[in-house]
DNA sequence: CTACTATTATACGAACTGGTACAAAATTAA
DNA sequence: TTAATTTTGTACCAGTTCGTATAATAGTAG
């Protein structure tokens, strides 16, 4: 890499201004930003915007899939490891929240918070958005899939309807987030809420 | 009512067009909506509204005084009846499931749907958002508590976290059909998570 | 040094934004 | 009739919106 090309060479960092924009679009949504909020935070100007990323909504799409590989990052390991589902579910749901928390005042989920005010107009946005919907959705139920396999969850239920009510406890701490819950009453409802995922709630 | 009132009478009806422009908000969201598209959704000039409204975001907090009307009325008769738990919470569900489907393509729910991207910037929003959860957790936590005196739910369980996730298969439910996933879908999604939230899952 | 190339910087424009001043209209009260 | 009151209609404003045309800049290639 760093390999000589012609022309002017870019002032801006990729990924950095990536991490501003989502974090501004994280802010305000997609619709009460403007082209000048973006450009004062990427420290850019339009041009070069339009040049590197597109119009706005192609802005909008790129911070999402930003956003969606930061989850990644924090939650990914789950997946493919010894952990069983208790302690996956577990984990999975902490760093999340972790993330839910990491500005002040808690921004909640990027995504499910600012994204489906959009989606009815902008086709695009409501592709991405279902798109995050089914992977999150398929991260779940190969917690579950791999559970039953185990031993570890009843093989006569839904690996997938279970993993998107597992989905449905995150969309609800993305809300309650942002909406001004405190992060302790939601890491207790985060322990009510995994021993009845595993089917182990009352007993 | 109906008496006489000096001044020019007024030519519109209040519930009428504020369901007028609940439908305006719930297809756009609160920022991408503006005064020219409100003016024309209600059939009133912009005068007319401020009198009757005040400014754009006390328009939008009468819409969601609307919504949440709306919804109560759809599953308020749940709360105080002789209907069992499961029973209870399928028929919100349901109803919930109607109203978020009741156009096309679905919006979901107008509140959580759209009011989340606001909130950062909006402290009277992020006010009643927070309010509505409140409210709905308490719905929930009500059908939770009457089945435990009733026997029909374990004492042990902690009634308001089981509200809460009740609400939370309900925000996961808005979102997704948004997004664009099949009333169908969701249909037997709903038959999945009941049992569980009643906590007759797997026998 | 001169051409070439890619990025940055400036500046603009036509459309739209939320909100309001002011006058016209439609009713009641006296 | 006339005055008072309330709503409606028109027109406007200053500020902002997204996007782009054009010029300046900073590097490489020959």
């Amino acid at each position: 890499m760093n390999e000589k090309t012609r022309g002017r060479p870019r002032q801006y960092d990729r990924e950095q201004v990536l991490t501003s924009v989502l974090s501004l679009f994280s802010e305000k949504g997609y619709s009460a930003t403007s082209l000048d909020d973006i450009s004062e935070a990427m420290n850019m100007n339009r041009p070069s915007i339009y040049n590197a990323f597109g119009d706005k909504e192609s802005i909008y799409l790129h911070a999402m899939d930003s956003f969606r590989k930061q989850m990644r990052r924090a939650v990914g390991k789950y997946l493919d490891s010894e952990y069983d589902l208790e302690t996956a579910l577990m984990n999975t749901y902490l760093s999340a929240l972790k993330v839910y928390f990491s500005s002040r005042p808690a921004q909640g989920c990027f995504i499910f918070c600012t994204a489906p005010a959009e989606v009815i107009n902008q086709p695009v946005i409501k592709e991405k958005i279902s798109d995050t919907l089914v992977e999150v959705d398929e991260f779940f139920q190969v917690l579950f899939a791999n559970a039953q396999e185990q031993g570890d969850y009843p093989k006569n239920m839904d690996a997938s309807n279970a993993g998107k009510l597992a989905q449905g406890a995150l969309h609800t701490i993305a809300i309650r987030a942002r909406a001004g819950e405190s992060q302790a009453s939601l890491k207790r409802f985060i322990e009510f809420t995994v021993p009845i995922l595993c089917n182990s709630g009352s007993e």
